[in-house]
RNA sequence: GCGGAUGUGGUGAAAUGGCAGACACGCUAGACUUAGGAUCUAGUGCCGUAAGGUGUGGAGGUUCAAGUCCUCUCAUCCGCACCA
């Protein structure tokens, strides 16, 4: 079946690259897995030549094939070379009967295994050809392997069963030969498994002694001296297949025409729309049972044609849609989007969504990227500056979904305590990027809590401004609650822009309002829930504006500044420890001197120190002092 | 196998190398109350009457000081997986 696909593997190399540009604001996890998917390494490339008997079972057709290896410093170790089931060398020799029936049908069970099942045991089979080592000249014998794949490298592999895992366990099974060829540095390799790390060689001519790495360049460096291989570099990603055999999909813009075969649709033709009169069965391709929708004609003769029928993978559109998010909704019948308002609002500043997005959804939005950079369309290399991967919420351990009926319907709680509560219970839970076992016992103390907000906005003195507090005649306790006030905008500043721990910035603003309720000054109350209100604001939105609109207007709902004076105290506490082991407090003032504090602490520790000698005294600024006995 | 993450009270969780457990839930006791699944007050890591000891999965290390840094290790979860 003839398939559409995306040369996604052009950019490869940029795809891998610009992961560097991501770091820092994209999770590791997922540039770790956006860097094994694309799979990148290092080799040599050559050819196994066969000998004359076995080019002559062929027929002349095939002289060798080509294999890749990310080992060259083994490969005075290689006692086989194996094939893919599907190599068309195997191919060709079923069509044209060249294997006897128990072999064919050993292969075509390979062939026909689940990757499950045949990843479960090694399995091969001999085919009776003999390909030259490209070295040593020694012959050597050709098998099919199951665990070849047909759709990375070349579908085929040099083997040495001394120094890879897969090999050995292969020769073991068949009786093959295991030839080692490298040594640990210090003492004798185990013979009972391969030896796959780096080592040094032996048995392989003038390569003995050096290490692996080294050898590596030299010996592909020798192959390509004697113009039998190359350098060569492998990905596994592969090209993208777009095309779909469903309704749910852009059609593809091709049309197929008797005469000139596959051709594109005209440019004032597109977009192609899908019909709307369709009948979607569950078998088949509504789209090509439609009775008139695929009759078109042919962009280049005109004569009667067919449209495809298939449509593109909806991971397609999801590659781009945030560029069509900038567009202004009276060009969208002009084009996809504008290179002036995409200029204006891309990037991304922050890109939401789960894991499960990390490797096709964010390349294929990376490579779009890429790909109308080139075009001209966009000037900017990647999509996204900053990615959360929310973490999931789980149920009974489970991931919560549809299919295994353990979801928890949030409109239950919104029912009995409001949008508000929920809110506030889901943000004050745990941060969004963990994950998070869904437990609602918690629901009420969110309840309780913005009831406790909104009524004890009743101390609020009706204002169209910020409250003008003098701080220094305020008592002990007010100074503490408006300390407290300003520590919750701080973090939530901290929080918002940066860190998204929610938790902890209602942590704070509950911890300002336990201050709050230890003293009573309504300038002080005023103050602190025109600040609050507007922090809190994005997370309890009713509650907040309500207590704004009755009291400040709606004014306060804007950014707040944070007052220094605040944090200025008359005294501050020290932590007093005895060789890190926390014992007592003092209290000074904020600007004491070391040696004051260090008297303090002393006296205050007095206890602990009898009788023992002083070895070393620390102070740490506004945090404790830490006293170093000995013995 | 490779890669990534997580591991802290009864529970959810805090903690720029600087007094572990903030903030909540729960629990215990008390107050108010006809009532309490409302509200308020106090207590609450563990052992101990206390003084004190001990404590962030485990074992080492660096440091005056480690949940935090380093080495090794165990467990759980996630992703990729015979990638030559």
């Amino acid at each position: 079946m003839n398939q559409y696909y995306f040369k996604i593997t052009h950019y490869a190399d940029e795809l891998l690259a610009d992961l560097k540009k991501l770091e820092g604001g994209w999770p590791k996890q997922v540039l770790t897995m956006q860097e094994n998917w694309i799979g990148k390494s290092y080799g040599l490339e050559f050819k196994f030549s066969f000998d004359a008997a076995s080019h002559e079972r062929l027929s002349g057709n095939f002289d060798g094939f080509e294999v890749f290896t990310t080992r060259p410093d083994t490969i005075y170790g290689v006692s086989y070379a194996a094939l893919a089931p599907e190599h068309e060398i195997v191919s060709y020799m079923i069509q044209n009967s060249l294997l006897d029936d128990n072999t064919r049908e050993q292969i075509e069970s390979m062939k026909n295994a689940s990757s499950i099942d045949r990843q479960k045991e090694k399995s091969g089979v001999a085919l009776n050809l003999s390909v030259v080592h490209p070295l040593t000249k020694k012959s050597v014998p050709v098998w099919v392997a199951n665990f070849v794949l047909m759709d990375y490298g070349s579908g085929a592999v040099m083997a040495v069963p001394a120094h890879d895992d897969r090999d050995f366990e292969f020769a073991k099974k068949y009786s093959l030969p295991i030839n080692a060829v490298i040594k640990p540095f210090n003492g004798e390799a185990d013979n009972t498994k391969a030896f796959t790390e780096v080592g040094e060689l032996f048995a392989s001519e003038q390569f003995n002694g050096l290490n692996s790495k080294e050898a590596q360049a030299k010996i592909i460096e020798h192959f390509e001296a004697l113009g039998i291989g190359t350098k060569k570099t492998n990905f596994k990603l592969k090209d993208w297949g777009v095309s779909r055999q469903r309704y749910w999909g852009a059609p593809i813009p091709f049309v197929h025409c008797d005469d000139c075969g596959l051709v594109m649709e005209k440019k004032a033709n597109l977009p192609i729309a899908l019909p709307e009169d369709i009948v979607i069965t569950g078998e088949g391709n509504p789209l090509d049972k439609h009775p008139t929708w695929k009759h078109c004609k042919c962009p280049s003769c005109g004569k009667n044609a067919l449209r495809e029928t298939d449509t593109m993978d909806t991971f397609v559109e999801s590659s781009w849609y945030f560029l069509r998010f900038c567009a202004s909704p009276q060009n969208w019948e002009d084009k996809a989007f504008s290179a002036e308002q995409i200029k204006y609002w891309m990037g991304v500043d922050h890109y939401i969504g789960g894991i499960e997005h990390a490797i096709l959804h964010l390349l294929y939005a990376r490579f779009f990227t890429k790909v109308f950079r080139d075009l001209g369309y966009v000037s900017f290399d990647e999509p996204f500056d900053r990615l959360l991967t929310q973490g999931m919420v789980l149920k009974d351990g489970a991931k919560m979904s549809k299919s295994k009926g353990n979801t928890v319907d949030p409109d239950a709680i919104i029912e009995k305590y409001g949008a508000d509560t929920a809110r506030l219970f889901i943000l004050f839970a745990a941060p969004p990027t963990q994950e998070l076992e869904w437990n609602d016992s918690a629901v009420e103390g969110a309840y309780r809590f913005i009831k406790r907000f909104y009524e004890r906005s009743s101390n609020i003195v009706k204002t169209d401004s910020m409250p003008q507090i003098d701080h220094g005649s305020l008592s002990k306790d007010e100074k503490f609650a408006r300390k407290k006030v300003y520590e919750a905008l701080v973090r939530a500043n901290d929080v918002y822009v940066e860190k998204y721990t929610f938790n902890t910035m209602i942590a704070g603003v509950m911890e300002a309002m336990n201050a709050l309720n230890a003293q009573s000054n309504s300038a002080v109350w005023s103050e602190a829930y025109w600040i609050l209100t507007s922090i809190m604001e994005p997370v309890i939105p009713h509650v907040c504006s309500e207590i704004s609109s009755n009291y400040f207007s709606l004014k306060n709902l804007t950014s707040q500044r944070v007052l220094d004076e605040v944090f200025v105290q008359e005294s501050i506490t020290l932590g007093v420890s005895i060789n890190g082991k926390a014992r007592t407090e003092i209290e000074v003032s904020p600007d004491a001197s070391n040696d004051v504090i260090i008297a303090a602490a002393k006296e205050s520790a007095a206890k602990w120190l009898e009788g023992q000698t002083i070895v070393k005294e620390i102070v740490v600024p506004k945090k404790l002092v830490n006293i170093v006995i000995k013995g």
